[in-house]
DNA sequence: TTTGTTTTTTGACTTAGATCAAAAGATTTT
DNA sequence: AAAATCTTTTGATCTAAGTCAAAAAACAAA
């Protein structure tokens, strides 16, 4: 557990009670290629923090994948709407790649919430994840397809080594085949 | 300050000293139209609640305006990026309309967490403004001109009602020209 | 290895939406 | 109310990226 204490050390300082807590909170969880953590229609109760290995989220459109997005280590995972809405899934959530994860239920995550350090990361963290996705979408968004690709080495290089071309081509929004041709003259 | 109160008890229940604490903090604001709330390079120290008018937070990509969103009546504006981060702002923000405000500074809401129900909102907003936002750009995003005009007729239909072409236009994404077409077939 | 399956590349053609330019309508200002 | 400015519409082209189809590569299985 110490990747997972890391983490949320580099947010606040942690108590041994808190860090007790964290440990005792923790489940291990191992997902093989391809295998789902979440499908929809289920509720997510979980959010997953990534050991090692590759995460992504996407939906069905119009009987195509869109990928939301693609997370790998010492990242956290999880459908924000289902979880903290606590509605049901409309997303999937899957494996791109054999993974090591520990999770934290929501009851987990509630019942933590009594230590105050592990308060102030869950609020500080929170917001980063909003500043985050804000800022994802401003910048992203108004980019041409190669500058998408380009953007996305500078700022996610590992989606861009492991993930495959059909996945990162439904992330930045283009068909596989301009995502070849970019790749090509690059 | 009713309308502000009324907003966070949506969310929780408040008692008297939490009320007093709010309506102490919140800070009347009030903006003519085009003038501005935030300009890049600034630090945005607030959090804006609108009691009444219409607000876009846009900024300029390869010498054009990029609307972020548009903001109406009981909802909250910020620069998330700036706000929670520190960071000095990208972006502006700019009143469509005269809007009458409330602003909640980072100094006066730190000291209202010391009241466990405001607390709880502050993180229950969170969530839901997170959730939010990854919700509308996985929503959003896939669709085509004519559907993101529906989309928003159907969800934000004050901003369509409300806001000018050239704001809307480059909230969707298209040019003017494009959305001025999708609005004569209409 | 050989065979089957999945993924990526390449080519020809189509299209949604961009750009450029100018006219028509609205709003403000004087 | 006339002039000036700003906003929206309309028309004619252009282009980035989509689609369809098939070949080539890569990977997995027998």
């Amino acid at each position: 557990m110490k990747q997972l204490i890391n983490f949320i050390k580099k947010y606040t300082t942690l108590d041994k009670a808190a860090e007790k807590g964290i440990t005792d909170a923790a489940k291990p969880e191992y997902f093989q290629k391809n295998e789902f953590l979440l499908k929809p229609g289920r509720y997510c109760h979980k959010i997953w923090f990534i050991k090692s290995g590759l995460i992504r989220r996407f939906h069905i459109h119009k009987n195509k994948e869109v990928t939301i997005w693609i997370y790998y280590e010492n990242q956290w995972v999880t459908s924000s709407q289902s979880f903290f809405r606590k509605e049901t899934s409309s997303e999937y959530i899957q494996a791109c790649e054999t993974s090591e994860l520990v999770s934290i239920s929501q009851q987990a995550s509630q019942e933590l919430m009594r230590y105050p350090s592990i308060q102030k990361f869950s609020k500080l963290h929170l917001q980063e994840m909003l500043a985050c996705t804000e800022k994802l979408a401003q910048e992203f968004n108004p980019l041409s397809a190669g500058e998408k690709y380009q953007y996305l080495f500078d700022h996610a290089s590992p989606i861009m080594k492991r993930a495959k071309l059909g996945h990162i081509a439904s992330l930045m929004g283009v068909s596989q085949e301009t995502l070849s041709r970019i790749r090509a003259k690059s």
